[in-house]
DNA sequence: CATCCGTGGAA
DNA sequence: TTTCCAAGGAT
């Protein structure tokens, strides 16, 4: 079967559409990187701009992170969304400072036994940061595969075997190192996927790709079960949110009526809430009995 | 493998 | 207004 991902053509695209990213600036460092992932993962691109640069000059260093308390990097996270992220990568700074000698480390078995760094994550930054020739899948590459290669407008659940695919599209270099090839390829890859290949209404007019499966086969609609979307209003995720803004929004520790207040219409789903809070260690109650972020109580 | 975990903007 | 979805990870 053909190449349905020509390099050439891919990497001549990228060349004249690439959006002018922070973090895809030269010489930044593992841990530069690892900050950009982790605030994008589920994260749009244009709201991470801003705290990333902010971040970066806050914390240059895991151990300056280290230094601060969870509740500093949760107020810091602000409404970036999931804040379990903003506690796992400090964690993550926590034991880089302390068995890392202050830095990412550059093999990828290594960054998957670190806190909130995942398959994408470790190869992302393996190869963004370390230039190495490992495959980067995230939600971008797995559907413009599921469409250039597979012919499907979606791509199924994420699989291990989405890596079997991604190993197949990186450019072999010949003659030379794979290494030079593979983190523009990669990057170009999931751009296509952001600006043309998109969910929604992708634009195949402007495609560089010039074999792509899906269209060769007329754009045939998603088949199959219907793609679930998760709920949001009324769940245990907005009582969440409408809690941890409280705790963000004040230095002082608060009264559990403060608390209280923002939902009401279920005090049992409240109550559940914020006790969710507590077992994943974004909340903690002080000696006094208030609420507050980890770490920024007594 | 399915579900849970925030938030906001666009269609 | 509702629905969809955005560089995922942990369980």
């Amino acid at each position: 079967m053909g190449n349905s991902v020509p390099p050439a053509a891919l990497l001549g695209w990228f060349d004249l559409h690439e959006r002018d990213l922070p973090w895809r600036a030269p010489g930044l460092t593992g841990w530069q990187i690892l900050i950009s992932e982790i605030m994008l993962q589920q994260t749009p691109v244009s709201r991470v701009v801003e705290p990333w640069r902010d971040w970066v000059r806050r914390w240059p260093v895991p151990s300056a992170m280290a230094a601060a308390s969870p509740g500093e990097v949760l107020r810091a996270w602000g409404k970036l969304g999931y804040p379990r992220r903003a506690l796992r990568l400090h964690e993550c700074a926590t034991v880089l400072a302390r068995d890392h000698g202050d830095r990412v480390p550059d093999d990828v078995d290594v960054m998957l036994t670190l806190p909130g760094i995942g398959d994408y994550t470790a190869r992302a930054i393996a190869c963004f940061a370390y230039g190495q020739p490992v495959p980067v899948v995230d939600t971008n590459v797995r559907r413009v595969i599921a469409r250039a290669v597979h012919g499907r407008e979606h791509p199924g659940n994420p699989s291990r075997k989405d890596l079997v695919d991604a190993v197949d599209l990186l450019p072999r270099d010949p003659s030379g190192d794979p290494s030079a090839a593979a983190p523009r390829f990669s990057a170009a890859l999931m751009e296509l996927g952001a600006l043309v290949c998109t969910a929604r209404n992708p634009t195949c007019d402007v495609c560089p790709l010039p074999d792509c499966t899906w269209v060769r086969l007329g754009r045939p609609a998603h088949t199959g079960p219907p793609r679930k979307v998760q709920k949001f209003a009324g769940t245990d995720r907005q009582v969440r949110g409408l809690l941890l803004d409280v705790l963000r929004g004040t230095d002082r520790p608060v009264e559990r009526p403060r608390l209280d207040q923002v939902w009401t219409t279920d005090t049992a789903q409240r109550d559940r809430a914020l006790d969710s809070l507590l077992v994943d260690g974004l909340v903690e109650v002080t000696d006094d009995g208030l609420y507050c972020l980890a770490g920024e109580g007594n």
